[in-house]
DNA sequence: CTTTGTGCAAATTCTTTGCACCAAA
DNA sequence: TTTGGTGCAAAGAATTTGCACAAAG
């Protein structure tokens, strides 16, 4: 299986764990929660805890296998696409949805320099607004959480 | 008072608490967490409440005379600068520091534009990594929190 | 009065920790 | 065996909610 491959070329051991949740953030580019990953899980792992899923998401972000997004006040979500793109979260419906540089103007430049004597590990682009559905739905109603 | 005309020209009424607040936030620059906040200011104030603080902070972000900030995983953060500037946090030291444009190569077009169908309300841009002084530091000891 | 702000206490939610059990090398 | 992974239950921390009281117009 290639998920294992993936994990092992990173210097990540498997488990049946560790393939099963790295498949889901490869397969599901939705930038789960710790709860959404759990819920789509827990069915197919029904021993699962959420201990081991904190547990594999800390190890695959310092493995630089996923990574963790600051988007999203309320929780913690991580995706499993590590190259370099930006993030921008719906007001309305809350889906956060992936911007990769060719359809932004500038910011490649941007990335992965030094700032004055600060040293830049990683960088972190968020937008948040209205998506294509809901710049449309927010004038009809004011159905906002 | 100029704290409690920069609220009341934001359509916030004033109270003891909110110019406190505003006050903290205009004279410390250091994108305090709930905590710090209430921790420096609950000397003077000796009755305030977290509810309060928590109210007041959200109030100032939905008037936008205050940014929270998606830097910091563990806790919200706030910033009473509301101009256009990027944010670094130091892994080692935790401290947030303000990045202005000028600082950057390019940063401003990526601004408050329209990415396809999204209609973009606000822009973040963090960075992570060592600052001045931890990047030093650094190669001396292991100390991470 | 009437509306709005404040703050205590309790409840919720997210995340971490301690520890025991399991599995693979 | 020995090491490392898993998961339950409890603890901890951040934030929200319900409600009563206080303040301002």
């Amino acid at each position: 299986m290639v998920t294992k491959d993936y994990l092992t070329t990173h210097g990540i051991k498997a488990s049946a764990q560790r393939v099963a949740i790295m498949d889901y953030l490869l397969t599901h580019k939705t930038h789960p929660t710790v709860n959404e990953i759990f819920d789509s899980l827990s069915p197919s792992i029904p021993t699962l805890s959420k201990t081991t899923l904190y547990n594999t998401l800390k190890l695959f972000v310092e493995k630089n296998v996923a990574i963790q997004l600051g988007i999203d006040e309320k929780n913690a979500r991580f995706d499993g696409d590590v190259s370099q793109h930006a993030h921008f979260q719906c007001s309305k419906c809350g889906k956060v949805f992936d911007i990769y540089p060719t359809d932004l103007p500038v910011l490649t430049d941007v990335y992965r320099q030094r700032i004055g004597n600060f040293k830049i590990m990683n960088t972190e682009l968020l937008y948040h607004g209205y998506c294509d559905n809901c710049s449309i739905t927010i004038k009809d109603s004011n159905t906002e959480a």
